[in-house]
DNA sequence: GATGAATGAGTCTTCATTCAT
DNA sequence: AATGAATGAAGACTCATTCAT
C-alpha cells in the first residue's frame, strides 16, 4: 500500500510539471536544465526523477499535458449546439488560445512552437502530436459538415479540405502571434473570410 | 592583404553553411554539435570558427540564409504581372515551399519549425524573423490591394487582415505538412476559399 | 521487549542475506544497488537498514557468511579420521567447493573473487579474510604433520610450506575455474602430485 | 596529418594509463572515479576521454596492459634453454611476479585480483583474460613436455594436468600474497614439491 | 592561415541513506 | 516496528571554444 495518497502523488506530479512548463517556456526545451526544473519545483533531484524518469519524459509529459489543456479549451466550442458559423468559430478558437496564453508564465503558443520543433526529433512526441492534430482536424471536418447541412457554406465544399484550411489558419495564427505578436483573432478570421469570397464560382459578389 | 581570395572565402562559408543546414535538419538545432558540423563540412574546427565565431552565429546564419532562399523562391510569384488570383497564389506559394523541401536533405519546413522555436530564446533570430515575416506579409497586403483593384475580392476587404489570414494559411500549411504530413497545396487552397464563401455578405452563392 | 521474536529476526536476516548474496553474485559487489537487494529480499528499505546499517555491513556479512559456509563444508574433510592422503584430500576439498558452487544462483567461487577484490579496499573484510585463511592454512599444516607421521610425505617436509602450497592450489583452482572454467578437481590434484615427484633430491625419501 | 606525433600520442596514453593503474590499485576499480584518474594524469577530462572513450575502456586497457607486462616478464623464463626444472621454474615465476609488484605503486597482484573480479561482469575483460591464461597455461604444458623429455618428471605425467596444477599454484600464490601477505616464492615452490613426492604410485617412476 | 588536441564548466542521472507518517 | 518517498552529493561524460604548433 502506498505511503502517499494518490491525490498527493498527483499533486506532486502537477507541481513538477508546472515547474517544467514554466521553465521550458522561459528557456526553451533544451536550454532548460533539469536543475532549473528541480529548483523551480522546490523538490530534490531524486524526487523529480521518481515521477519522471528522464528529461525526455518530462518534455513529453509537458507537451502532452498542454495538448490536453487545449482540447479541454476547444471541445466546448466544437461541441456547442448550435454550432457557431465559420468565421465566428475560427475567431472563438484563436481567441480561446490567445486568452489561455495570457495567463502569467503559461504561454500555450510558445510551448506549441517548442513542441513542434522537438517532435521533429522525438518519435514519441511526434506520435502524440500526430494523434492530437489528426483528431482535432477530424472534429473540424465534422463542423464543416454541419455548416454544409445548415447551408452556411457551399454544398460542394469538401469537409476534409476545409478542415485543413481551418487548421492551417489556427496553427498559422499561433506562429504569427508568437513571432510577430501583432495579430488578433478577429482580424485573422475576417481576413480569411474576405479571402475566400474570391472564389470565382461565388461571383458576382457585387 | 588576404592570402585567400574573396571568392574562396565565400565558397568556404557556403560549404560550412550547407553542412550546418544539413545537420540542423537531421538532428535539430541543439542536438547538432559543432563537431557534427565540422565533420560534415570537411574542414577543421579552427577553420569553421574562423568563419563563424560561435554556434549561435551559425544558427542565425543558417536560418537567415534559408529565409533568403524562401524570398528568392516567392518573390517571382508575388511580383509577376498579372498577379495570380488569391486561391492560385496561395497554392503557388505553398507548392513552391513544398517543392523546395523535397530536395534531398533540405527540408525547408523542418528548418522553419526549428527556427521559430529557437527565435523564442534568441533575440537576434527573433529580430531577423520579425523583419522577414513582416516584409513578406506586407507584400501579401500589396497583393490584396491589387486583387481589390482587379475586382477579385470585395472592395471592403482590409488588405492587412487578408494578408494576416494568407500568412496564417501559409505558415499553418508548413506546420501541418511537417507534423501530419498529409496536406497538399491544392487542397488547403481550395479549402480556404470554400470556407470564405460562407461570408453572409457574399451571398447568395446558391 | 521485542515485538518480534528472535527466531523471526534471524529469519529476516537470513532472507536479506540470501537476497544480497544472489545479487552480488549476479551483478558484482558495486554494481549491485541497495535497491536491487531490497527488491530481491521482498522487504522495504527501512527493514533492510534495520538489520544491516549500511551496504558495507551487508557486503561484510555476505562474505563472512560464505566463509562460514566453506568452513562447514571443509571441516569434515580435514577432521575425518583417518585423514585422506594428500592427493585425495586436495581433490576432495576442490570437489566440495565445486559442488557447492553448482547450486543454482550460489557460486561460491565467484563470490570469493569478488570478496578478495573488495578486501583490498575494505579493512574489515581484509581482517576477516586474513583470519579465515590463516586458520584454514593452519589446519592444512596440521594435516601435513599427520601425513608425515603416517609416512605419506617426507619427514623433512616443512608443514607450513606444504600448507602454503596446498592453499595456493586450492585458491588457484578457484580462480582458474572462475576464469577459464575448464578445470576439474581430479586433474588439478593429479597434476600437482606429478609435478612434485620431480624433485630429484627428494628421492628416495624414506 | 596528425598535429601530434605518434610518439607523443603514445606517451599521453601511457601517462593516462599509468594514472589509472595507480588509482585502481589504491582505490579499487569502482571506487576510483574518473576525476581521480583525470587529476592523477595531470590532464583535463576532455583529454582523457579523447584517449579512452569510457571508464570501462580504461579498465580494460589497464588490465590488458598489465597482462602484457606479465607476459613480458615471464616469457624469458619459459623460453630459456635449458629450461629450469619444475621447482625452480615455479619459484622463478612467482619471484618475478613478486619482484614486479614491489615497484612503488604498481602491485601486479592487487590489480590481478581486481581484474578477476571485474571479469565476472565484463565480457570484454573476461575474453581477454581467458585468452591470456589459456595461452599461458599452454606454455606451461609445453614446459611440462620438455621436463618429461628430460626425465625430470614421470613419463606418465599428463602435461595438461601438470600445467593446470602449476597455474593454480601461481594464481594461488598471487591470492595468498595479496590477502595473507606472508608467502614467499621459495617456500611455496618447496611445499609444492614435497607434497607431490607423496604419491605412492609414482615411485619409483623410472 | 590552418590544424586538431586540449580545456573544463556544465549536464543528466544514480543511489546510499534518512525520516515523516 | 515498518514503510517507501524524499534527499542531495557525487559520478560519468559532453561539447563549445581556444590556442600552441
Amino acid at each position: 500500500m502506498p505511503k502517499i495518497s494518490d491525490a498527493r502523488r498527483a499533486e506532486r506530479r502537477e507541481q513538477i510539471l508546472n515547474a517544467a512548463w514554466t521553465c521550458f517556456q522561459r528557456e526553451g526545451l533544451h536550454a532548460t536544465t533539469m536543475d532549473d526544473i528541480i529548483v523551480a519545483s522546490g523538490l530534490s533531484a531524486g524526487a523529480v526523477y521518481r515521477y519522471f524518469p528522464s528529461k525526455e519524459d518530462l518534455i513529453v509529459a509537458a507537451v502532452t499535458t498542454s495538448l490536453s489543456g487545449i482540447r479541454a479549451l476547444l471541445d466546448p466550442l466544437l461541441l456547442q449546439d448550435p454550432l457557431l458559423p465559420p468565421q465566428r468559430l475560427l475567431e472563438a478558437i484563436t481567441a480561446a488560445i490567445d486568452r489561455f496564453s495570457a495567463r502569467d508564465g503559461f504561454d500555450l503558443k510558445r510551448l506549441a512552437l517548442l513542441g513542434w520543433s522537438e517532435a521533429q526529433r522525438n518519435e514519441r512526441l511526434r506520435a502524440t502530436m500526430l494523434g492530437f492534430y489528426a483528431g482535432f482536424r477530424s472534429q473540424l471536418a465534422d463542423a464543416c459538415r454541419a455548416w454544409i447541412a445548415a447551408g452556411m457554406i457551399p454544398r460542394a465544399a469538401a469537409p476534409e479540405e476545409v478542415a485543413k484550411a481551418l487548421l492551417a489558419l489556427i496553427l498559422g495564427f499561433v506562429v504569427q502571434a508568437a513571432i510577430l505578436g501583432d495579430v488578433d483573432p478577429a482580424s485573422v478570421a475576417r481576413g480569411a473570410v474576405q479571402l475566400g469570397v474570391a472564389d470565382p464560382g461565388a461571383l458576382p459578389y457585387r
